[in-house]
Formats: C-alpha cells, structure tokens, sequence
DNA sequence: GAAGCTAATGTCAGCGACTGACAGTTGACA
DNA sequence: TGTCAACTGTCAGTCGCTGACATTAGCTTC
C-alpha cells in the first residue's frame, strides 16, 4: 500500500491520520509517565492522564487496554532487544552464554531507543516506581516471566529440543531470569545509573551464580568479597 | 483486634465472638473458593461471595484486603510452612542443600494441614486458575517475591553474612525460585497431583539446574541423568 | 472538488472493586 | 444490669474499565 508521494529513499511516510495517531499516543505516554513518577501510580487517575493531554478517557483506553500497560510502554522496548539479541546470538555458543552476552549487549544503545520516547531520566524514575508499587511490580513479574518463556522456546529452538519435553531450557532461563532481576533491583535501588554500572552489576551477579549454588560458602573466600564483616 | 488467637491447645478457647469471626471467614473462604474454581476468578464478583455467605459487601474487605486475598488464603499455608523449614534446616548445610530439603520436607503434611480448611481438590482446582489467571498470576509471583526475600534473609543469616552486602543469597534465592516455578507449573498442568508427583518433579527440575546452566547441552546426552556430583 | 466510506474520537450509561462515614447490633466485662 | 468496644450493615462516592451509539475527520473515488 504505497501512498502518494513518497519516494522510495525516504522512509515511507505515513499518512496524516497515523501521525495524528502517533502524537496522541506518545503525549498520553509522555503524560503519563511524567504524572506517574512525581505524583506516584496509585495517586495517578486516568482523569489526570487524559486531561494533561485533553482527550477523552475512552480514547485513553482505545490505546492502552489498562493503566498498567501505559506504565510498561517503555520498558517493552528493552523487553524486545533483549529477545532480538538472543535470537541473534550463534549457534555455537553455550546457551548460558548466549543469554548473558545477549542481554549484556542489548544495553548497548538502550539509551538512545529509550530517549526517542521520553527523557532517559524520567524513565528511570518510573522504574523505580514500578519496583516500589506492589500492583505494578505485580505486572512486571508477569511481564518478566512471559518473556522468559519465549527465551526458553528460542533456547529450545537453538539446541533443537522440544520445550515441553527437556526442562532445562526453562529451568535455565528461569534461573537466570531470577538473578537478572536481583541485578536490576541492585541498580534501581543504587546511586549509580549509568549503562555501565548496569553491566558491571549483571556481570558480577551472573559470575556470583556457580559460587552460590554450589558448595559451602564458608569454606574458601569468594572471588570478590571486599565489603564482608 | 489480632487474629493471633491460638488456634491450638484446648485451655484457651477463644470467646464467642472471636469463633464468629473464624466462622464467617472460614465460610468466606470457602464459599470464595468454590466459586473461583467452577466460574472463574473474573466471573465471580465480590457479590456473588458474600451472597453466598450472607453477610454484606463491607464485612468481606474488612477480613480481606482485596479480592485476590481470598485467592491466597490456602496457599499462605504453604508459604509459611516453607519459610519453617529452611529455619529449621541444620547450619552444617549447604545453603542450596538447605532450601531443596526445606523444600521437599514441607510438602509433608502439607495435605492435612490445606484439608482443614478446604477439600483438598478444590484447593488444586483453585491453584490452576490462579496460573491461568493473569491478574492472579501476577499476584501469585510478586508473592512469590517477597517469600524469597524472607529467605534470603534467613540464609544471610545462616551464613553470617548482609543480605546488602553480599549478593549471593538473593542470587541462590532467585534462581532456586525460578525453579521451583517451573516445577510447580508443571506439577499443575500436569495429570498427576499427588505429593509424590510433586516430589518427583521438584527433584529432577533441581538436580538439572547444575546441567542446565553448565555446559554444552549437545556433548553429553540423557536430559534425564542420576543425580551425580 | 464533492460525495461516500471508514477509522478515530467523544458521550453516555453502567458494572465491579474498593473506601470512608455513620449508625445499629451484640458480645465482653465490671 | 448497664457500659463499652467490637462487629456489622447501609449509604454514598471514587476509580478503573467497557459496550453502545453518535459525531468528527482523514482517505478515496469519481
């Protein structure tokens, strides 16, 4: 369905009535967002979304099927990349390994998808109230484990077993699923936001995995245990 | 005021008014929970509960804070009596020795103790919409959650070691949790659900954590192994 | 450029979860 | 027995969310 006027170069622009679309969207986001991290989510009433933007509460629910969903809108782009990333991982790679680089990766130029939508700042601030609001932290679980189960298929899929019948793709990305989430609580709750502060996080936690499972933790000192006593 | 009423022992028993209370939240619950498992959870309003019941809207938030409470009621049983036995766990253990056998150990018992409050079955019953729920999904995790920050706290403990210093409990905890969730959903979407059903699985899902997350899933064969090392 | 189609939006009414305020009832206890 | 506190019910209201129907406004076609 090419439109008139538009060359092939250009990406092909759409027409007014999906910009229109588009702006709406992103200013209830926006609104939301913003309204969301000062105010806090329970505090936060659909009224006070649709009026910062001025359409009607029907309309605000034509886009999001609940208030939850606008919460997570940008949080489902780092959702996806993650996704893409393993699928892109190769073949050859141990599956352990091909989840870790992948989500390692997938942080880099996180940023600047999220900062298309909103400020980088202000989504930190969100995330932090997702993780401090029981409902939202609720649907972010959920959201969470929905994702590992696609991981597990494209695991699965990789090493050419059946998800249903060989448990370990699932009982592996549930466990790193697990660990990924203590090394995101560890850096919202921390000072330091930065991409790399994130990547150290998540590289130390994962290398904190075989130590933790196995063996006694009393018996030889831990790689790094500098803040011990 | 505190529902900490001994609900053991014979010398204490609790006034008239204390057994009215046990009695219409008993009967709450039950009444709750029949109609969750045949109807649905969505299908069933806080109406049709206390209709049932024959008490009014106000008097079933009063006992419980939320609709999803009631949900839960059984399965907090469960939780506790997790959380019992990794305390009780001798400290010569392993950490991940410690919750596999606290794990294992409290679904002894476990049977009586649900039976008397509900019919086991409509527990089970229960326990599968609350997987196929979304809402109750999320719930049930972030529940889950929080279970595993207590453990945490208790195998820091344990170990002599800050919870926030070291990031090995909550690392062992989270991953040992995944774990456990895909045991129990599997438990739940399968056939068989006796205890021993239970046992069997969660046994194998944890002895395959060490080949899940080790190596090259393609050089040795047999996604069914004896427990070895 | 006017007419027709259709997608997007607004309005209205209503359901269900949940809460605060107030009043009535009933065990507990002196 | 009477007083007090706890338990319960009623009522009104907020908030999230949905279906039905009317209205507006892009886009298409002639």
């Amino acid at each position: 369905m090419e439109t008139a006027g538009t060359a092939v170069g250009a990406p092909a622009r759409p027409g007014l009535r999906e910009r229109r679309k588009q702006r709406t969207r992103d200013a209830l986001v926006r609104a939301a967002l913003e309204l969301i991290a000062t105010r806090g989510y329970e505090r936060t009433t659909v009224d006070d979304i649709v009026a910062a933007v001025d359409v009607s509460q029907r309309t605000f629910f034509r886009y999001f099927a609940g208030k939850e969903e606008v919460a997570f809108f940008v949080t489902r782009l780092a959702e996806s990349r993650v996704l893409e990333a393993v699928r892109a991982r190769p073949p050859h790679e141990t599956p352990l390994e091909a989840l870790r680089r992948a989500v390692l990766d997938s942080w880099d130029g996180i940023n600047e998808a999220v900062e298309r939508l909103v400020p980088l700042d202000l989504h930190m601030r969100v995330y932090r109230v997702i993780e401090s609001t029981p409902a939202l932290l609720a649907a972010h679980l959920r959201r969470a484990t929905e994702l590992e189960e696609e991981l597990a298929r494209v695991v699965a899929e990789r090493e050419g077993l059946d998800v249903d019948a060989d448990p370990r793709p699932r009982i592996l990305v549930a466990a790193f699923g697990g660990v990924v989430r203590v090394a995101e609580r560890r850096w919202s709750a921390g000072e330091d936001h930065s991409t790399e502060a994130m990547r150290d996080l998540m590289t130390t936690c994962l290398d904190q995995v075989g130590p933790a499972l196995a063996g006694n933790w009393r018996t030889g000192p831990s790689p790094n245990r500098a803040n011990e006593t």
